[in-house]
DNA sequence: AAAATTCACAACCGCACGGGT
DNA sequence: AACCCGTGCGGTTGTGAATTT
């Protein structure tokens, strides 16, 4: 909202949520963290905010050792965080090169072409914003998915719906295109059903108003121009192979348009 | 000014996967 | 084959800050 619009500060300095400690074992908690001599003592596991000495202690830890092993991190320097907190916690905070403050403009308009391409990939879409995290792209979409339902305004800009479509005509073509070596009816090619859906299919437009003309291809052009080996093949195989495997076209159309 | 709502974000949780034994 | 362990991923939650009503 105006978040975006207000100058960020370059670290945003946040404040500690969720304080709590939970024991090791289930067994309660009766040593204060970090203290003790008896190494048979009770120790829990801190939740929660990490502490300057805390983050202190881990980025001195992956230094001398290098990433990984994260469950040692405890047994060998005593920091009584779980190795999964503190991997988070070094792959969101500490690591070298992160990308502090808000996401740009650019690097918006890039999340937002990524998802419509891969989904909710967050890993592979950080891979792609060096210096981001998977966490702050996740926060970034779920914020903007919950912003855009709420004022019921599409949740990819024109262009990228645009995009979208196009991808899923291909997609649908080259489902199309996998059935070549696979026969079908060409007798009932106009009055069948995945013909009949490709020729009303126009995902840009309302349902009522799809027609053909805006498909890529049309389908009395198929057996000419995408099955050329169609009829030889056609003539080769039983009736039962080619109502299946129209089916597989009919569902992976149905599943690609809807 | 106060209350309600929304935003931003850190951190936790459960699950899946791969490698080792 | 079965189990354990470490790791990574995506979903979700909880909290303070910011904004709106």
């Amino acid at each position: 909202m105006v978040h975006k619009d207000v100058p960020q500060p370059e670290v945003k300095i946040k404040y500690p949520v969720r304080v709590k400690e939970e024991p090791i074992l289930g067994l309660s908690d009766s040593s204060s963290p970090g203290g003790g001599d008896d190494d048979d003592a009770p120790q829990s596991l801190k939740k929660g905010p990490w502490s300057a000495e805390e983050d202190a202690l881990l980025m001195e830890y992956v230094k001398k050792h290098g990433e990984g092993n994260w469950n040692a991190i405890q047994k060998n320097i005593g920091l009584q965080r779980c190795g999964k907190s503190c991997r988070l916690r070094w792959a969101n905070h500490l690591r070298p090169n992160l990308i502090k403050g808000s996401f740009t403009q650019e690097e918006e308009n890039l999340i937002i072409k990524y998802h419509a391409e891969i989904g909710n990939k967050w890993a592979q879409m950080a891979t792609y914003l060096p210096g981001r995290t998977d966490n702050e792209i996740k926060n970034f979409w779920n914020t903007r998915l919950k912003r855009r339902q709420r004022a019921g305004v599409p949740l990819y800009p024109p262009e990228i719906q645009a995009q979208i479509a196009m991808k899923k005509r291909q997609r649908a073509f080259m489902l199309m295109q996998n059935q070549v070596q696979r026969p079908i009816n060409i007798g009932n090619a106009g009055n069948d059903e995945t013909n009949y859906l490709l020729r009303n299919f126009d995902p840009s437009l309302p349902w009522q108003q799809r027609q053909a003309s805006t498909f890529p291809f049309k389908t009395e052009h198929l057996s000419t121009k995408w099955y050329p080996n169609y009829i030889s093949d056609h003539q080769k195989v039983s009736p039962q192979p080619m109502s299946l495997a129209m089916g597989q076209a009919n569902n992976a159309l149905i599943d690609v348009m809807f």
